[in-house]
DNA sequence: CTGAAAGCGCTTACAG
DNA sequence: CTGAAAGCGCTTACAG
């Protein structure tokens, strides 16, 4: 099957192609340049008449034609596509937060790759090189860990937002989260209140500057008020559950065991959790566990846990509005937006769900 | 600033633009042509001489290239995409599975999408002509539901798998799931077993023939053991836990109330331990609730449920698989892999986790 | 072992 | 109001 003449077919054509139509299909089935079709796509300067708007729309519709975005931003060297990097994809909280930011995204006819950077700093330079091979518009960081590349692309004013836990690098980044410090001392405040007398705490990686300022509020205000809190270590590897469950062993063992610990986050409460029951510990009435985030889940599954709470779904909407600050007036500073949170008290008095239709 | 002549700059030209380098400033600091260094970047046929694939390489590795997709997937009618389209993105054992086939991806240097429907059928098809217009290589569907789309593509044959349900129309399609009608009989084996005596199940939507296929080998056995089982009604929109709430409302009000429950799914499952810790039912002492899935967070949250684990971190690499039988022998009889399932029984006996390292 | 050239699908000055 | 042409970065026959 040899064929030789200079205008060649397209290279490949994989049986499924002919079903992708082009511009160009577009504009002979309309009797149009390929230069309009392209104008009433994008509602273009110059004028077209209504009539061909028209009538090209209708083709467009027809053939279910979507420009190819290989070819538009090859062109316009900008893809329609933005990457959500994190270290912690099992984070159910994370899922709820993609989610949502993806939906955000829709309305403006962008895409969200996901990826998993392992949380180690070679695997996400190389996710980086990576996106930026995709020309993404905007990176998403959720438990950025410290990387020449991270510095590298910060420097080059590549769009990045980091989420919840700040950029781990000594550089203002453009962030979307909670006042974390303030929360920590909220949760001190709470536990003050109701005198619980001993106290821990139950922290995540190192690197986790949000997981520190939590801390540190928490810290801070609990000695201002002359108590002391035992630390049960750091999250050391593995899932956040199992080092929530390790620390939570190291806290139980000690004489007296803290009656009221706080979690930098859910997932470590979660690990408590199961070493409480089997040390045959009720949660709250013996040992009061704190979280952080309020997981989605937890008010079906953990009407056991206290936790922060952080309203997860305006991330997507300030996520974007973010990004869209940083494509138009790029050199301004960096953008932070702020969301409240609250602390959530459980077991909470909960209403009965009643069915909203039928 | 006006300029005219020919040879125009790139169109656009944004700050970190400049960052980006492409195969011609590999060529140019290599001193070869971009044939060359496109063919190194490949492997490709027409050896090269080694000092020159040596000196190309060390290049490409100082300035962290990497070619830009868009001009190679332009060329090749074919990217490195694949796009993952849910109903369900809350869904935390989805996200266990989009984790794991984002990890199986990243041998191959792919990338993965993710996308919601919202279970709407033309959301759905919306969100299948904007993959096309990404050139997705590969469509993972979990929860798909039947539109006019989803036939066109099945027809033209684009890659698509379908994970845990089934595809939603009266075809063939390729697959990766487990035995679902094998699973629910398995749940009433052990129910019987047990001697419930009162039973009743929770489902799932209507079109999930996962969930119909479960339920019907549950019934079928339970059955032709002479139990009747009552059936609490049908997810009706919201979320999956709050239909698991509802129906378990519907369910528990029941004279006798069933003494166990089929849940079709975990999240189900979790709003009806909500109902029942309501009415102060004890699960499992009072009502034995049974999901499917095994929720990577049972084993920390929920020691009460019971339920049918499939192997989620098989999936990746599976559904790999599959994508590579299509992508190379097209034609073939629609792959399905079936992955193996167990019951896990809960309370377990837990053994405490310990440390392993240090 | 290496290179010049064509062309994938798009957008956008430029010229009518 | 409309179109011809250039060029984004790549791969791949084809020709040395």
């Amino acid at each position: 099957m040899q064929r030789g003449r200079k205008p060649t077919k397209s290279p490949k054509e994989p049986d499924h192609a002919s079903a992708a139509p082009s511009l160009r299909t577009i504009s002979q089935h309309a009797g149009v340049s390929i230069t309009t079709v392209s104008r009433v796509l994008n509602g273009r300067p110059g004028r077209i008449a209504p009539a061909t708007v028209e009538r090209v729309q209708r083709l467009i519709e027809e053939v279910g034609y979507r420009p190819h975005q290989s070819g538009r931003s090859l062109r316009t060297r900008e893809s329609s596509i933005i990457a959500a990097l994190t270290s912690d994809p099992s984070n159910a909280y994370f899922s709820a937060i993609a989610g949502s930011i993806e939906s955000a995204g829709r309305n403006d006819n962008h895409v969200m790759i996901l990826a998993n950077t392992m949380g180690d700093p070679q695997r996400q330079d190389e996710r980086l090189l990576e996106m930026r091979s995709y020309l993404t518009r905007g990176i998403v960081h959720f438990g950025a860990v410290p990387s020449p590349g991270l510095q590298r692309f910060l420097e080059q004013g590549v769009p990045m937002v980091f989420i919840i836990r700040p950029c781990p690098l000594p550089i203002e980044a453009p962030l979307v989260g909670v006042d974390d410090y303030r929360a920590g001392t909220d949760v001190a405040e709470h536990f003050i209140s109701q005198d619980y007398r001993t106290y821990g705490v139950i922290l995540g990686i190192e690197a986790s500057r949000a997981s520190e300022r939590r801390y540190l509020g928490f810290r801070d205000r609990m000695k201002d008020a002359g108590h002391e809190v035992a630390v049960g270590g750091r999250h050391i590897g593995g899932s956040m559950m199992e080092s929530g469950y390790l620390q939570a062993t190291t806290l139980l063992e000690r004489k007296p065991p803290p009656r009221a610990i706080f979690c930098t986050t859910d997932m470590l409460a979660y690990g408590a959790f199961r070493r409480c029951t089997e040390l045959g510990l009720r949660v709250p009435e013996d040992v009061v566990l704190f979280g952080f985030d309020d997981n989605p889940l937890n008010e079906w599954v953990a009407p056991w846990l206290s936790t922060v709470r952080t309203p997860y779904e305006s991330f997507g909407p300030s996520v974007w509005e973010v990004f869209n600050t940083l494509w138009t007036d790029r050199g301004s500073d960096p953008p932070q937006i702020i969301l409240p949170h609250h602390l959530v008290i459980r077991p909470e008095d909960r209403a009965p769900i009643t069915r909203h239709d039928a």
